[in-house]
DNA sequence: TTGTATGCGTTATCAA
DNA sequence: TTGATAACGCATACAA
């Protein structure tokens, strides 16, 4: 591996000095057209690329911004990195990926590692640390943007961006009550989740303004296709006379649907589905999944370009509230 | 914002010059346990955080990789992802993550920005990039591991890792032969796909060992579900006769395995289906899914672990073959 | 329009 | 065991 060429390389190349080099490369004024596409020529020949750590350090601007997210095999983040990615591209910025598998140990270190990286800005998704440890750690990014998690007191330099999935589950339980269903369950997502505890929250109230009470023997969790199963059948047993199921995921939803499937129930006769997310899966089984919508991609990109505002100073802090669409289907 | 504590401001408050705090933040030898723990003490409290873009620029190396996916929220790719991340997250490495949407245009702007950064490997899996683009770009790195995609020329600083997909594939398509079924179909992927090419391989060369012909009518290819389902509909008009289906994805499987059942054909009895990925949805619909299987998370890994090695100077060069494994469900 | 001096925060090198 | 000085490659500020 032989050295990179350097700005010095170029400017003796070019028998000019290496603010002059630096200026023709980053189209900054000062200099003739002819003598800059000169430089250009011989840097372009020589194989020039600029040296961005560099540049990073010169200018405190490394255009590269860190996204957090819990599990980036889970389609809900792997969309919203999508979009992020998408935004930085336009952009031309960088995307440092950190995973934190609900570790609150791991996602100490992301934080760490993306201050000491020098990061223009962070998207921090569903991320768990307390508090007291999330605001100061805010405090040292230029610029971030909080997905699904809320602050106490608002910071100057952070914008909340968040999905209601309170009214989500209210809306999918208040559809199937609407039905004249009396005995729906919620076969929910892992207890730890933050998503998993608003919709709880969403489905009692539904519950509560239907004037029904809240029965424990409805609610399961769990956070794979698996577990989701096995709560099914769980729930089954218990209770014979279910009639509605609302489901953490889509693929929980599918999961569970097929376990009422086998045990000869029908949906939605007997028992409907509402799931979450539209993924792919939710039109392709049968019978095709009703399930409630946010555009994960918009989401990513919405967040990316307001970080890109902050960074650039264009917009206050403050907070975004996302809406889900309930998407009707087959299978409620 | 206020600027960072550096070790000028270490050394300044310790009494000690910027080299001592430098080797004391190191940990490395030269300076009495007292001093050090006196130093690493205020660091502390002053709330000192290595400026890494520094410290990249002084040793050339960043402890940063660049991956380059086609789409991450396609699953076989975000597994991947996660598998590489999760061995960085051991090494303190850190991940650029790069989405190319299978442009060459975005391809060759993520190697150019990667060269830019001065990563200290890179993982790029399924480019498309003409060889005589790609090699020039792959020989600028330190190390690379280059996933599903072959080169005519071994490189000193390049592992390929592949996936056997034709082998994948023939197996796949033998087992439906080895029931007795004649016409066998390829529901494929996006033609452009490298895997997708390489079943197809696999595909006639299963039916060439078997003696039957190639019928080019019964080959589809589309990248979504909905058009997976489009070309199901298709294969079924223009061939009535069809008792097989070997799938590019899950996702395509499922797709094309509903429209059948819709259409009163069962599953496996008048159509089997074999997809590929054992995604999750694959054991949740019925009939479950029969699948090519290859661990992506262990790719993940395992290309990671091969680029430290590389890295470390400790790995030659050279190439891996993973094989898929076919599980057997209900659905062949 | 072009060039010079200096700094960004850290580490390597060599000297004490 | 410690420290002074010079890189690393580029950009800012100021001068010519």
């Amino acid at each position: 591996m032989k050295k990179r060429p350097t700005l010095a390389d170029i400017a003796r190349a070019a028998g000019v000095s290496m603010m002059t080099v630096s200026r023709a490369i980053n189209h900054k004024p000062g200099l003739s057209d002819e003598l800059r596409q000169q430089i250009l020529k011989i840097a372009d020949e020589i194989g020039f690329q600029p040296n961005q750590v560099a540049r990073g350090l010169a200018t405190r601007q490394t255009f590269t911004i860190g996204l957090v997210v819990p599990d980036i095999t889970l389609p809900f983040f792997s969309y919203i990195a999508r979009g992020v990615e998408d935004v930085c591209y336009e952009y031309g910025y960088h995307v440092m990926l950190i995973n934190t598998t609900e570790e609150l140990e791991r996602e100490r270190a992301a934080l760490n590692a993306l201050m000491q990286q020098d990061i223009d800005g962070a998207i921090l998704c569903s991320v768990r640390s307390p508090l007291e440890d999330l605001v100061p750690a805010l405090q040292r990014f230029p610029a971030a943007v909080l997905f699904n998690r809320e602050l106490k007191v608002p910071l100057s330099n952070v914008v909340t961006i968040s999905v209601n999935d309170q009214r989500g589950a209210m809306l999918a339980v208040q559809h199937m009550l609407e039905q004249g269903r009396k005995r729906i369950a919620y076969l929910g997502g892992p207890s730890s989740s933050i998503s998993h505890q608003r919709r709880l929250e969403g489905y009692k109230q539904a519950l509560k303004n239907a004037g029904l009470a809240f029965d424990p023997q409805l609610v399961e969790q769990g956070s794979t296709a698996d577990m989701a199963a096995g709560n099914m059948s769980a729930l089954l047993e218990r209770c014979p006379d279910l009639d509605g199921v609302f489901a953490f995921s889509d693929v929980s939803a599918v999961a569970g649907m097929q376990v009422c499937l086998d045990k000869c129930k029908t949906v939605p006769g007997d028992i409907a589905f509402i799931g979450t997310d539209d993924l792919p899966v939710a039109s392709v089984v049968r019978p095709q999944l009703s399930t409630l919508r946010v555009n994960l991609l918009h989401i990513g990109r919405l967040s990316m370009r307001t970080l890109l505002d902050m960074i650039d100073g264009e917009a206050a802090a403050g907070s975004y509230q996302i809406e889900p669409e309930l998407i009707l289907r087959a299978s409620s």
